[in-house]
DNA sequence: ACCATATTTGCATGGTTAGCTAAATACGCA
DNA sequence: TGCGTATTTAGCTAACCATGCAAATATGGT
């Protein structure tokens, strides 16, 4: 897995994830304070915070024994690029076009009923 | 996988499907089209597909033995929405707001040794 | 009915991931 | 040094996913 973008969405491809990445909009936390809402083992939630790190979406720090970790949205603003070229597709605008379309072609039928 | 930006999310950390994706932007396409540009089997191509959608990435049509693939953005449209949550903290105006933490806090450090 | 083309399904295999428990490591404090 | 808290690593299982090959299905044309 290199790709950035691959290794960032895999990382938002899961709930509990997303829900440590809401957690930390918060603030910064400790892997205890992350683990506390889950029903989860600390080496499960240890784990995941690994895949977030690897992902680039956390940064985390060494102050004594606590790992406090940050977020980092920097690769949430790639998958915004990426996502940005499927704007136009999105449901409002198209369903636009397809009423655009139709007014033309309503258009175009009165045309031929004329001639 | 229940969630729908699960499932979102998962299909699209995959760089053929992002291809696949990219390539449907452009329009409609049969399973043999979208296999073309990858040194992948039909088989394989068409479970990705699959896993597009049932995603609700992309619908697709009985047209003789074709069965054409349409994008269908719906899903990023969801996950645009999640990520709108996190725009505040790209880095540009995360920057700004950590400029503006630094200047109330010199002014407060003024008001402090004023009294 | 038969053949060619397009696409999917079944099955076997290998790799990945979430989750657990137990043990190891790291650090502050006494 | 020894204790307690925070966190990670190791080792395991079960579930899941990707992929290839071969076979099945669907459909149009002859």
């Amino acid at each position: 897995m290199q790709d950035h973008l691959t290794q960032t969405f895999a990382a938002l491809a899961d709930p509990t994830r997303r829900a440590m990445l809401a957690r930390l909009a918060t603030g910064p936390a400790t892997v205890t304070e992350l683990a506390e809402p889950f029903a989860l083992a600390l080496p499960t939630v240890s784990r995941h915070l690994k895949v977030l790190e690897t992902a680039g979406l956390i940064t985390r720090e060494k102050s004594a024994q606590f790992r406090p970790c940050r977020l980092n949205a920097t690769p949430l603003e790639e998958a915004d690029t990426w996502l940005a070229t499927y704007r136009e597709f999105f449901s409002q605008r198209f369903d636009a076009l397809d009423a655009q379309l139709k007014t033309m072609m309503a258009a175009k039928a009165q045309e031929e009923d004329k001639s």
